[in-house]
DNA sequence: CGCATTCACTTAACATGTTAAGTATCTTCG
DNA sequence: CGAAGATACTTAACATGTTAAGTGAATGCG
């Protein structure tokens, strides 16, 4: 009723298809978004009480940890799009929690940092947010999540190079 | 001029914050958030091309394998909640991509299963979508990513647990 | 039997992801 | 200088993520 292991005991029959493809539930994307998700599913609750969400809290860290920033620095730093940032920075920015003023030397560029307020709310969730990863490293085991974030990184990086030269080749 | 290493070059000072904190851009959320990104921007394309989004590719997958599901079931095996599928599935209906019929023996129950087209959908794809992990297989490593995804299965058992057990502790 | 509860699913409402188009500003170059 | 193009965002529109509430169908129990 909760949650069943949810494995596949459907991995069963059926790969009589044309092509028999990877059993689903394995595939590299589904045990990232899994894995993730079930990262995340320790964190949400405590920023869920603060009124913040994932992405939220994702700016205001960034934030607090670069001081100021241009809107697409920022982006690229929170890993989040334009447009969402866009909106998210909007309702930041009408809760008090950052504060943004135009650059002065390019009108276009606006600069974002943390405002006091956001500051002290960082503060206040920060040491439950440290513990929840303190926990989470505890059970993984130090040794094992540092060798888990260099495969991360690896692979984003063997996959990064391949875009550049697909942008050119879209017509076979 | 595109992009500054971005690096706290600014560290100069902010660390005088309460709680450090980990590099924001290093923690375990966002390495997984990135790589599966790196991963999905590999397929997106392609999908795109076939007028199908990431959550509806993994739907049609999902059903391929399983002949037919509840939508509780399909939703566990898709990892999608209620809601979203829901919306997905009665977009797909609509396409004519799959086909659902009430269970008989339980009138709240609908039987969801992929149509002709969708198989012929599936079978236009698939080859395409092997193509690509394969190359991201070879990029990475075999071994390397059979050992990437028993880490990954092994960070989301060992979190599960947690949740378990306080999903069971509410009545104390 | 009858009614409260549970269950399976859908709708609703709001936030974000994602692509395309819009706006204002800056830059380039004739 | 001034118009074309590039830049830095923002808005718009639609799909999905996410939580809560709604609906209709089974179940349990008096």
């Amino acid at each position: 009723m909760t949650k069943r292991p949810a494995d596949p005991a459907n991995g069963s029959a059926p790969a009589a298809r044309q092509v028999p493809m990877r059993d689903f539930s394995r595939s590299l994307p589904m045990s990232l978004l899994r894995a993730r998700e079930a990262v995340m599913r320790q964190f949400r609750p405590k920023l869920r009480e603060y009124g913040l969400t994932e992405q939220q809290w994702r700016i205001l860290r960034a934030l607090a940890a670069i001081e100021a920033a241009e809107v697409t620095e920022l982006a690229r730093t929170a890993f989040l799009l334009g447009p969402s940032l866009s909106r998210i920075l909007r309702d930041l920015e009408a809760r008090n929690l950052i504060e943004r003023k135009t650059a002065k030397a390019d009108q276009r560029r606006s600069m974002v940092s943390i405002s006091k307020e956001g500051v002290k709310l960082m503060a206040s969730i920060a040491p439950s947010s440290e513990a929840i990863y303190a926990e989470i490293t505890r059970r993984f085991g130090v040794r094992k999540l540092a060798e888990l974030q260099e495969m991360l990184g690896q692979l984003e990086l063997c996959l990064a190079s391949v875009d550049a030269s697909d942008e050119i080749t879209d017509d076979a």
